[in-house]
DNA sequence: TTAATATATGAATTATAATTCATATATTAA
DNA sequence: TTAATATATGAATTATAATTCATATATTAA
């Protein structure tokens, strides 16, 4: 019922509707930090950003990079690209109609 | 600490992260539709059809119209135009640095 | 007028995701 | 070696959104 391309922007969508994460991800925007520098910039419980980063990792969005105590993570640029492929082809304006159907038509004589 | 944009954005990809709301903005793409096509297409009951287009209208995504009977839901194209310039000024890989760190050092010396 | 249909909506319930808590592991410093 | 630090993770709890239920309203057909 949903293609793939439409399942993977939504699960894309699920995680990002999500403040911390979203907020997560506008941090690695900028390029790669530590987990520390994470927790302490957005003010939140390590724990809580380390699960939150594992989702994000699970589902592709980021990659993580270990180095001595510290794990690294940044973005994963192959899948924005991926992603704003689909987002531009599904959600651009352009793709939408606007017919208008006659006053008191119900669509397929579905309803009565 | 998020800019108006980027609150926009993350409520709207809340919104589409649920997969029924998905689907029904996925149908209005193709034209305007009563509330008995989309929850019967989409084979959801008509009340819970119902809340989730209270939602999306609510926050601008689409809007109804009212013909007897039947009320005829449609996108708000002014609103997916408005998302569509925040999308990709906000997530557009060009806009991705991708500066790696050396190893072991702890961005902005938060961490020990 | 009355019955049937389309839709909306508040409250109750259920499902799911976020958060917290306890703790384990790996690594480096002392 | 031992202690301290950075991170991860499973389980418990809490918060939030989705779904269901009961029912109201508006409109048209009978």
């Amino acid at each position: 019922m949903m293609t793939k391309d439409e399942s993977t922007l939504k699960n894309f969508f699920k995680l990002l509707g999500d403040e911390s994460k979203f907020k997560i991800i506008s941090e690695l925007k900028n390029g790669e930090k530590c987990v520390c520098v994470i927790f302490k910039e957005l003010d939140l419980d390590q724990t809580l950003v380390s699960h939150h980063l594992s989702a994000l990792k699970k589902a592709g969005l980021i990659k993580g990079r270990k180095a001595g105590k510290w794990v690294y993570y940044s973005v994963n640029k192959e899948y924005f690209v991926a992603i704003e492929g689909i987002f531009n082809k599904l959600f651009s304006h352009e793709n939408f109609k606007n017919e208008n159907i006659a006053n008191n038509v119900c669509l397929k004589d579905i309803c009565n």
